[in-house]
DNA sequence: AAGTCAAGTGTTATACTATAACAATTAAAT
DNA sequence: ATTTAATTGTTATAGTATAACACTTGACTT
């Protein structure tokens, strides 16, 4: 799993997923420019997906242009990097804490408190290329979005949403 | 894979398909009734997913009423019954060939024809089940779409699409 | 430093996807 | 026949995403 959703130091994701932007796009010759830095970090404010809407909102507020075009291009930017994940089930965008190496997103998404925990599993990863390929089918991308209720949900069941 | 792209009487996947939905409402007390029907014939016309507004305007063509709570409505309908399922990362809809047997939706889609072969898995449905509940994670649903090109696509490459 | 070009952004308009809310109709059950 | 619940009609609107073209900025050239 990607972070213990408590005891989790929250700063240090951000921080992190920050750096790994920055790095990656030096070295891919790419601009992190202020509007896509920010949109960065602001769907790093948590581990819940962010719809883009959402974001525009957040950004109209501290000024930047407030079209939709600005926010679908800074997220255009951010998927092609690979700096952020698109949930397809909820339309909504996630930051991804492994861009720095290529993978395909597998989601845990919990239908109480939306927290998504991103994991990765090469063994079904493996099973579905194998199963591809016996079918002549030649694999490009992988949605895998599982929904459920998570460990901290059904613990505190009834209460109010964190 | 659920069908065979070529050699393949359709009409037997569409006849299959509607007496699979008047056994099922019949069973559940369910009323299949004329825009419902005519719906999931209209789905069924290809092995395509079909996206609301197209099905809306098919309906329209033969007199059904055409604004969009009518499609939703049938598409609502439909999917809560198991008769079709909804592609997420298409925003679409395609006609289910196992209604009968409660199951989860695994599509291999092509980007290039949109064809998509419906697969089960239950090797993958077990793995991931168990990486779920490693995590404490009580799985409810899973959307797992993979794309890629077709094997047919993968042969007829830069001919006409089918 | 001025010119050039490509990348990025601003702006307006519009397309596409989906649902809310309430009225009218139909079907089934009493 | 009456009642009731399910279904459909209708209008309006919410939510998601892109097209098209103008303008600005940054980086590279000379």
């Amino acid at each position: 799993m990607v972070f213990d959703q408590h005891d989790h130091n929250h700063n240090a994701c951000i921080k992190q997923a920050l750096a790994t932007a920055e790095t990656l796009c030096l070295e891919q010759g790419q601009r992190l420019t202020k509007v896509r830095r920010r949109a960065l970090e602001l769907i790093w404010e948590s581990h819940r997906p962010l719809g883009a809407y959402q974001l525009l909102a957040k950004l109209a507020d501290e000024g930047f242009n407030s079209a939709p075009p600005t926010v679908y291009r800074a997220l255009d930017f951010l998927l092609s990097t690979g700096l952020i994940h698109k949930v397809e089930s909820m339309n909504a965008y996630l930051g991804c804490a492994h861009a720095d190496k290529p993978h395909k997103g597998y989601f845990l998404i919990c239908d109480d408190c939306h927290i998504v925990m991103e994991f990765d599993y090469q063994d079904i990863h493996a099973s579905l290329e194998n199963k591809a390929m016996t079918q002549g089918f030649a694999l490009r991308s992988e949605t895998i979005e599982l929904t459920g209720v998570c460990q901290d949900c059904q613990t505190h069941e009834g209460e109010t949403k964190e």
